[in-house]
DNA sequence: AATACCCATAAATAAAAGCTATGAATGGAA
DNA sequence: TTCCATTCATAGCTTTTATTTATGGGTATT
């Protein structure tokens, strides 16, 4: 399903920000053949190309800058209509119990909870913390009214929706000989300590899938140390002691101000589902809906 | 074909300025079942209704005037873009010979021209008018590199292509009984002393052609007077001395001021497209491509 | 030279959008 | 009232568009 008023500008959107029509087709479970397309008929609409191509990879042209500009404006906009046109719906106030895995709650929610605030600023909102089973446990108690976690959930009783893709990705002090390579091997990648995230955890549980479809058993990993909590890794990775493995979000700004490296590793783009889980049946108050439709509009990050 | 971005939210734009699903859909040239859908969907996804519906017609909601809002600014946003975009391309200076109908020329290029100068000031632009046979053969002649008509073309040499929906409705003035009621049937009309446009006008043929479909000769119009131009036809209709129709487009200003008032006649809607013309072949200047995305690009009067 | 990655193309399939035909409700007109 | 025309909605079928899988040719890296 698309259910997306102009599909194709948010295929466009997401390519250009990822440099690439293959990890944009990851990122938005496309074929990159149908990516390709999308490309191609919108740049065919417009009369003009907005990608530069050659086998290497893409670039935007000048008039692709300006248009993915126009694009993210236009994008905006609509969601801040929305917002609007939502609120008088709800002056609803009451509140709203929620509970969140602790990834999405660092570093997902936040942005949630202010366009909540913004649009409903009636609305209270308790946040509880905890893994999978826990928010599922704390749904069917009806102990709150919706959760997010990383983990799909087959329940009957309990509605699933996936709201956003995480991608996770391996890191390394800035320095580090893997963070300047091209496409490190991943044969080079076990053999270095490795900080991770303690057992069960769900960013652990996807690297041990994304391993073993690569014929790697996680055991055969040089674990130096397991930590509960991202930014005990950051540090350690940081200094330099090893490597590690965090989802893309947690890392952005450490990124972004050169505390931490990227390891590329192409082909690799290990992603999973944020989902929103609410009970099943009729949602009297309203406001689980208005907080679905939020998730859904900032369904990437600002 | 489509070829729209968002073609729903045009669709929601057509129907919110139409008020009515079924003459959006004849103006869009689709099935009014088809419209409902995209209504239903577009609704669905935004997750509040955008009209209310009776048996009787629709009416936008709050939610719907807002978002048609966000709808107009969005294109209008998304026209600016494009015609900057494609600047550049053309710091082509050069002529643009351009042949118009009278109707066209009056009331739908001035837009298009201002947008032409704005993207591209270098350009000079010299019209023509004359009726369909006149441009055709001003464009066989290489006299003029495009022409706008109210007709179709079927030469090969020639490329057509529709870029506008014309509507033809009957006007009265203010006063005029007509005007009030909601549903005056054809008879009524037929009756009443008639102001026309000559003989081999196109908007009086695709009147002609209408009345046919009805059933009606012309010639059994009470036609009082004749003119070759539409703003004669205004000031007598105006005065009261007879009824009169015309292109939608050349009454609104006269219909926003109170001066005309429109003669309901449902199920009527006389449409006729408006085509660009061009030489078969390619574009050397490039300054046709630039002039008739222009043209797609404000396929709606603003 | 071999490999692993990029993007493009082709053919087959799945999904969406379209049309025709029909129905139920409304509002004037006979 | 009854009839007729017009409104929007629904159902079933067809056509068009989107998407996938499978494949190929081109570049960079090893």
């Amino acid at each position: 399903m698309n259910g997306m008023m102009d599909y194709r500008l948010h295929v466009f959107r997401q390519v250009a920000v990822s440099g690439s029509l293959t990890r944009a087709s990851r990122i938005l479970h496309l074929s990159q053949p149908a990516v390709t397309k999308h490309i191609k008929l919108l740049e065919e609409e417009l009369g003009m190309p907005l990608f530069v191509r050659s086998s290497s990879g893409i670039v935007l042209t000048d008039a692709g800058v300006v248009f993915l500009q126009h694009v993210v404006e236009t994008e905006r906009a609509r969601a801040r209509v929305l917002d609007q046109l939502r609120a008088p719906l709800g002056q609803l106030s009451g509140s709203l119990r929620l509970g969140a895995s602790r990834t999405i709650a660092s570093y997902w929610l936040a942005d949630a909870l202010i366009r909540l605030k913004k649009s409903h600023p009636l609305i209270r909102c308790d946040l509880s913390e905890g893994n999978t089973e826990h928010i599922i446990s704390l749904l069917l108690d009806q102990k709150i009214e919706a959760g997010l976690v990383e983990g799909p959930c087959r329940r009957r009783e309990i509605r699933a929706q996936a709201f956003f893709e995480d991608e996770i990705i391996w890191i390394a002090s800035p320095g580090h000989e893997l963070a300047r390579e091209r496409k490190p091997d991943l044969s080079r990648i076990l053999a270095c300590p490795i900080v991770s995230r303690e057992v069960g955890s769900g960013t652990r549980k996807v690297v041990e899938i994304a391993l073993r479809q690569r014929g790697v058993t996680f055991s055969r990993l040089n674990i130096i140390q397991e930590f509960h909590n991202s930014e005990a890794i950051k540090q350690m990775v940081s200094s330099g002691v090893g490597i590690g493995y965090l989802s893309r979000l947690s890392v952005q700004a450490e990124l972004a101000r050169g505390n931490l490296a990227e390891i590329r590793s192409p082909g690799w783009l290990i992603t999973r589902p944020f989902f929103l889980l609410t009970a099943q049946g009729p949602d009297p108050s309203g406001i689980v809906r208005v907080f679905s439709d939020i998730l859904r509009d900032s369904s990437s990050p600002r």
